[in-house]
RNA sequence: GGCCACGUGGCGGAGUGGUGACGCAGCGGACUGCAAAUCCGUGUACGCCGGUUCGAUUCCGGCCGUGGCCUCCA
């Protein structure tokens, strides 16, 4: 399929979905807000990442490669990092450095691409100040001189409320926050907080503080893209506050330009009956996860519900997605010897339905039919539309893994080990001596390494 | 209490005004020393109650239920 094709998208703010148009078709924008860093990800966090890189990929498919533009912060200047810091007693940089570098390994395994720019919230500092400053010339941010607070007067602009639908007397009366007396109003929030001697902070026109974490995320979109970003995206839980603070004061520093043309944010994780939290000790990290399954796999499994519905995370799922990796990667391996010189291509189908607001289960269908499709009459334009349609969903790199198996690779000298005693179980076998051979598939069984009698020679995969 | 989303077969999960994808599991068969893998075949579903319609799972209304947000949170 050549470029062209309408990608539609569910836009939080109509409440419908939309025919994606960009302010500039040469340069699609697309924001993400990022992790902030003082813990690993857990597999929650690797939702949006996951999610939003797919809709990049298939954004720079229909725009091209060098057209589009996608940011996805780092939050490094953080109460939660502060507080780490404290206890540890490790340096706030070295914490924010290290979670970040875990945070492009463990993404980086699920076939998360690295977006354009990646900036620091530290790194904009200015900008923030900024923007304060000409929110405060503009009438709708105050500075409580008595605390050091300065605040974003949520009175003084009427759309406040739009992204979340609330009305701003129901929300006040419905709020169950604490009002701090530096506040006119309780749904006021904070654009620039005082810090102590000991807490990171920077100068500024009303004393030494740091940025409220609304704040970084306006501010780095106005430095890095301009007054509106085609695409601002993130979880759902952020669509309130967060985003709508966003929209509040990029809006009223911006001479009134809307944040996003388009507004997108992916459903909750559930474990059973419970969301992912620390308090109920059910975190399930991703680096733990990739311990167990390749990163393909994981990756598969997060997308196999569309992003705006929760998805119950369990390990049937993964193994359930693990199986239909095989189904989908075997054939792949098999058939690369034939058809060596093959270059990937993009499937009419499977990019139509993730063009319709990322339906990845229709998708995920489609790749099926192309392995059916590959296996009953095996042609080459069958077989570049399966890798490229796998590569396309980044459940497969830009090379074939050595197996199939979901499992992730064994290091050299069990694979040796491995290796030597499915030698025995073959000869054995060859000499008729099933008893012996069945203990000896059975005690590797156990350990997790399934034997396998395969046409082309024995083998064997983790199961 | 307010707002939002959602209720499809054993499970996951698409879709549609009129013969109900796809995957996993199950069952039957082929293959196999036995398995595994693979292949062939196979079934029960649209929360409840009304309305619109020749006809609704699909549109409208109500109800029930579930989840999320309203506070840091992907």
């Amino acid at each position: 399929m050549t470029a062209g094709f309408d990608i539609r998208l569910h836009d939080t703010l109509a409440g419908e979905k939309r025919l994606f148009e960009p302010a500039d078709p040469e340069r699609v924008s697309m924001y993400v807000c990022g992790p902030t860093v003082y813990a690993r990800a857990h597999i929650g966090n690797a939702r949006p990442a996951v999610v939003f890189d797919l809709l990049s990929r298939l954004l720079r498919r229909r725009y091209g490669a060098d057209k589009v533009v996608y940011v996805r912060n780092f939050t490094d200047v953080d109460d939660k990092i502060i507080v780490a810091s404290q206890e540890t007693g490790e340096p706030i940089n070295a914490i924010t450095k290290r979670y970040e570098e875990f945070y492009v390994q463990d993404m980086g395994a699920l076939g998360v691409l690295r977006p354009e720019i990646e900036p620091r919230a530290t790194g904009h500092i200015d900008d923030m100040v900024r923007m304060v400053a000409t929110l405060i010339e503009n009438g709708v941010a105050y500075h409580h001189v008595e605390s050091g607070h300065v605040l974003f007067e949520v009175a003084a602009y009427a759309g406040y409320g739009q992204l979340s639908r609330v009305k701003q007397d129901e929300m006040i009366a419905g709020a169950r926050v604490e009002v701090a007396p530096y506040k006119k109003d309780p749904a006021d929030f904070v654009l620039w907080k005082p810090s102590a001697p000991d807490e990171p902070g920077w100068e500024s026109p009303w004393g030494r503080g740091r940025p409220g974490w609304h704040l970084e995320c306006s501010a780095m979109i106005g430095a890095l893209i301009g007054p509106t970003v085609d695409i601002h995206g993130g979880g759902h839980d952020l669509r309130f506050p967060h985003h709508e603070n966003e929209i509040a004061q990029s809006a009223c520093a911006h001479g009134g330009a809307p944040l996003a043309r388009y507004w997108m944010h992916n459903g909750f994780l559930r474990m059973g009956a419970d969301k992912m939290s620390k308090s109920l000790g059910n975190i399930v990290l991703t680096h733990d996860l990739l311990k167990d399954w390749r990163g393909e796999v994981i990756r598969w499994a997060l997308l196999s519900a569309h992003y705006r519905q929760p998805l119950e995370w369990t390990d049937e799922l993964l193994e359930a997605t693990g199986r239909s990796y095989e189904r989908i990667v075997r054939p792949l391996i098999e058939s690369a010897d034939t058809f060596h010189d093959v270059r990937p291509v993009f499937d009419d189908a499977l990019v139509a339905a993730l063009s319709d607001d990322l339906n990845t289960p229709k998708a995920f269908a489609e790749l099926f039919r192309l392995a059916d499709r590959l296996r009953d009459d095996p042609r080459e334009e069958t077989y570049a539309a399966l890798l490229g349609s796998a590569q396309l969903l980044g459940v497969v790199g830009d090379a074939l893994p050595e197996t199939a198996s979901p499992r992730p690779a064994v290091a050299g000298a069990e694979a040796a080990k491995i290796e030597a005693a499915l030698t025995e179980w073959a000869s054995l076998r060859a000499a008729k001596d099933f008893a012996d051979a069945d203990a000896l598939r059975d005690a590797w069984a156990a350990k997790g390494v399934l034997f396998e009698a395969r046409k082309d020679g024995p083998s064997w995969r983790r199961g």
